[in-house]
DNA sequence: AAGATTAATATTGTAGACTAAAAAATGCTC
DNA sequence: GAGCATTTTTTAGTCTACAATATTAATCTT
């Protein structure tokens, strides 16, 4: 199910922010832009329903979830946990193939279009899973995958309108830590790393309601007006 | 759908070591059993299948699912890394609340009637839970009870025959260390409780392959005769 | 003209029937 | 009687049609 074209698709248009929380995920429409059946989007939208991604009402149909603030602090405190384990794994666990993986991978996030954002938020959301791979734990990469996910959704949710993105300068300086073998360094760096993103978050504000457009407007300043004005 | 009675059923079924890894859910077989519709059922193999408890095989349907002895392992790591963080967690956050829920589950722990072993087996989960409930992270709460739910499955795989079950003492202990405000003692005896734990699997064996008898008869001193020597 | 009520439309949910595939059972051959 | 092929039966997968619900549009009332 996993590697199903269309779980695949929808995820990838996660991470990169594409679709955004909150929008709707209709059945005939997703059948259609996949050339599939409404059987096979239906039991897409189950997947994406038990793994956290995807919203499902009765009747009204499947929207991308979108976190709480509650949840949002959860997913990076989750995250602080699971990737301070996965590094001092890695570190503890350094051969020539995981030195080769990581630095291929840096390689590839330095050199790539910086001006192709939706490269960009690609590969940073891979550096953090990378290290989960590379810990060599399986059942702890499938929750950094689930984190990344649910990180794209928080930061989506959250985040402030024209904030630059995950600062792309972090990543390399965490891999010539792990790379020097620097466990408490490498650690202290990916914490800030995590710090850094979470601070971009509106996360001391409630929760946008995506419906209430009236809030959203008023927000950046845009004030109702009597039409009978014009 | 977690909420689902079809659903908690076979959870419960799993932690009470009712339902083994390798038993096939047919689904006309569950409709009946649940009185409900092969729809409905079909979305709840769905789900499980999501959460890795049951495995799907195309045109044969779905099965509990069976971890190999790596993943196994690996469920054991992850548990360890989360539930030293959930229990920090809890410590950190003492509260009358906390003490008094912490109290009432060890009560009944201790309390209940030791010959009901399926009401141990899901009391005996359940402090575990509870930990990752205390430490009020709704995120980490998911995992831990999937790891709860997949420990289930690897100890019903590979657990020795006859062997007792996780020692019931070790949960007042752990217990008594947290309202002493013990951490560094509360998280060496939970390492060593999930030590224990993971100490009493086959793990250092192949996983059986439920098909193969033989394998498994041998293991036990049984070897083929010739019957024509009867 | 604004609001409420009702009708129309679109979308999701479900049931039943049908198709396809695998497991089991039977019968056949050697 | 053992091994193999074939048929039968069971079980999963899919398609079509219909029912239920929500959303949108239109109409009516005040």
């Amino acid at each position: 199910m996993d590697d199903d074209p269309v779980v695949q698709g929808i995820l990838k248009a996660i991470t990169q922010k594409r679709l955004k929380p909150g929008t709707k995920l209709g059945e005939d429409a997703l059948a259609q832009v996949f050339a599939t059946t409404r059987i096979h989007i239906r039991q897409v939208l189950g997947h994406l329903v038990s793994r956290h991604i995807v919203t499902h009402y009765p009747n009204r149909g499947a929207f991308i979830y979108r976190p709480s603030v509650q949840e949002a602090r959860d997913i990076f405190a989750a995250r602080r946990i699971l990737e301070t384990a996965t590094l001092s794994a890695v570190i503890d666990n350094l051969d020539d193939e995981v030195r080769g993986r990581l630095r291929r991978h840096i390689a590839r996030e330095t050199g790539h279009d910086r001006n192709d954002r939706w490269a960009s938020l690609a590969l940073t959301a891979e550096f953090h899973v990378l290290i989960a791979e590379l810990a060599g734990n399986g059942v702890l990469l499938d929750f950094a995958k689930e984190l990344m996910l649910r990180t794209s959704l928080a930061i989506a949710t959250f985040e402030v309108p024209g904030s630059p993105d995950c600062s792309p300068d972090a990543h390399p300086g965490i891999a010539d830590l792990i790379l020097a073998g620097d466990k408490a360094g490498a650690l202290a760096a990916m914490n800030k790393h995590l710090d850094e993103i979470e601070l971009r978050l509106q996360l001391g504000t409630s929760a946008p309601d995506p419906d209430d457009i009236v809030a959203i407007f008023q927000d950046i300043g845009v004030v109702p007006v009597n039409r009978s004005a014009d």
